[in-house]
DNA sequence: GTTAGCACTCCACAACAATGAGTGCTAACA
DNA sequence: TGTTAGCACTCATTGTTGTGGAGTGCTAAC
């Protein structure tokens, strides 16, 4: 059987009625309430055929017909009608400017939130991915040094460090220097990959201290891999969607929003298998994420240059706007695109 | 009339007969499940003075009796059994030693969480009531400077100050030993008021740059009053409770949990009216939070040592394990104690 | 003061009927 | 050959009714 064209309008008619009511829709509505001029007979025999064709299901006899995933699928691919990019430029939304990347990140998922009424999740860049900008060692007693090191997007990774013997003022200005001349520039993961063990070498012949302090470091930009910066906002509108609402299926799906590590490796690899776009739909059991497996979930990468990027989620009912959803995430992606990008490079 | 020791035994018996099955309990199983040997007609009896002392109420007619929150106020008060000091000490709570404030939050809400199976929140000692501890300025690039201010418990907050006219390094060094010698054992607040502007009149000699950074500083350790240190973990251990897990409730519940500036403030005031123990019950319509009025929230006060406080709260079913709440706050209480009290003094 | 007995209340649950939205099919029509 | 009116049929939803049982309050006897 072929998808002719009136087929694909009457499975848009019935797409875009349900995702305004959540109910299942029937001939008769469709009939009326389009201009198509066909009696509800007419449009029975084509969802017939429609269904055949594995697009719409019908929850039980004598009810309307639903969007299986399939035909979601083919509404986001097709039938769905891409807004004009002027639309987009048009309201802006608003991010304020600032110079720490997880207030821009914060910003974005409450705005996305609020704006689509869904649930957001944004991945920052990790920090052992992003390039070190300056060190800082400093004493802060005897025995206690403080080391700060400063990735782009102005990411701070503070580390106190326990030194068995006192070291003196010149070997900390040196081992300063040090710092800042090897490590910047590159990553943290680069970084924990030998370098500080040959500068060890090199400054071995100054100093066992050195070395251990060097240890140190290298423990410290090591340690606590597992905080990847995840933020939610929204989490609760799920609440808004009766088919998400009862109490079974939201509790799953928010203790999966509590799972920040599992969130993020799912963000990831969806930003990282790009289509061109950066922007991804996951519709029902298309989503790795077994507890989302009545939701779709949209997302899209961005990247804030010099390798900082990360993946905006937006999780919502199979019903979901998906126009409104990927319009603003192509607003926010632009807005965001190049926003660390140091302005004179 | 007058609540003898025997209306008392009966109205315990009831009120824990409910805490296990969340089901209204009748007379029967009263007498039948206690050692009170007396006939379920007794029972009726006393249970009908009970009800007409407010200390239970009857959802209908003939239902079983449930707890008013008087009923369980008394309970919490005078009959639940105060476990032994002893049994607190034997199981230790696994709190891992760190150096950082921020990580023992985190695992205190976890740990709480999980074994008490509600949901749990934590403030931490706002930066801005913590004594400074040390302050460093470093220069980032011509016009960057980096300010990084360590409070006790290690509590860091990094500013970056853009600078319009160059400084050198004289002067920057000058700069970080009159903030370490003028800012150190202050609470940031005191700061705000006023010591900074005193610090420009005395620099003002030296130099006009000084000046504009000290201003920068005074900006930044004055800015983001808002980002109260809030922990939150189990908050889906809500769905485990029937009487809370319809998502009318649910929702309004979860999303309180989000309003994290709203539940630090009362906690915070939960906190500060202390009767001794440090710890507080709040029954049903007791708390002050609208939202939280089918709950019962218990809070305890925490002390790091050397003004560092905050509080703890676990939130849960009008019939939550108070006997076990309270244990489990008492002994994390115990561990928190001072854990952050500088070993030498 | 305590208890057995009994009538009474009222929720929870199941069975049942009525409603109506929606379908599939057939036959007629352009 | 595609479209449509008409009709019988299905089935979730809603409302009604009745029954069982848990629990009470009251009374009378111990």
């Amino acid at each position: 059987m072929e998808l002719d064209e009136r087929k694909k309008r009457i499975l848009k008619a019935i797409i875009q009625t349900y995702l305004e009511t959540g109910e299942p829709v029937g001939s008769r509505t469709i009939s009326k309430y389009t201009d198509l001029n066909l009696s509800s007979a007419t449009i029975r025999n084509e969802m017939s055929d429609l269904e055949e064709m594995g697009y719409i299901v019908q929850p039980h006899t004598s009810a309307g017909r639903i969007p299986s995933d399939k035909g979601y699928r083919l509404y986001v691919d097709e039938l769905m009608k891409e807004k004009e990019q002027e639309v987009a430029d048009m309201h802006q939304l608003v991010i304020q400017k600032t110079d720490r990347l997880e207030k821009v990140l914060q910003q974005v998922v409450r705005v996305l939130a609020s704006n689509t009424n869904y649930a957001t999740l944004i991945t920052g860049p990790q920090i052992h991915h992003t390039k070190v900008k300056f060190t800082q060692l400093s004493r802060m007693s005897e025995n206690q040094l403080l080391a700060v090191i400063v990735a782009e997007g102005n990411m701070m990774k503070n580390q106190m460090i326990e030194i068995s013997e006192p070291i003196d003022d010149e070997q900390l200005l040196k081992l300063n220097l040090l710092l800042n001349t090897q490590l910047n520039g590159l990553t943290i993961e680069e970084i924990n990959l030998g370098v500080i063990s040959k500068m060890k070498e090199q400054a071995g012949i100054h100093s066992s201290v050195v070395t251990s302090v060097l240890d140190a470091i290298a423990d410290a930009i090591a340690s606590d891999e597992e905080d990847v910066p995840v933020y939610t906002s929204g989490t609760t509108n799920i609440f808004k969607y009766p088919e998400l609402a009862d109490s079974q299926r939201a509790s799953s799906l928010l203790s999966a929003f509590e799972e920040k590590q599992t969130l993020a490796e799912f963000l990831d690899e969806a930003g990282s298998d790009d289509n061109g776009t950066g922007i991804q739909i996951y519709i029902g059991s298309e989503s790795p994420v077994q507890t989302m497996k009545d939701c779709s979930v949209v997302t899209a990468s961005y990247e804030l240059g010099d390798g900082m990027k990360g993946t905006i989620g937006i999780v919502g009912p199979k019903r979901m706007d998906y126009e409104n959803v990927v319009d603003n995430l192509k607003i926010l992606k632009n807005q965001l695109d190049g926003i660390f990008r140091k302005p004179d490079s």
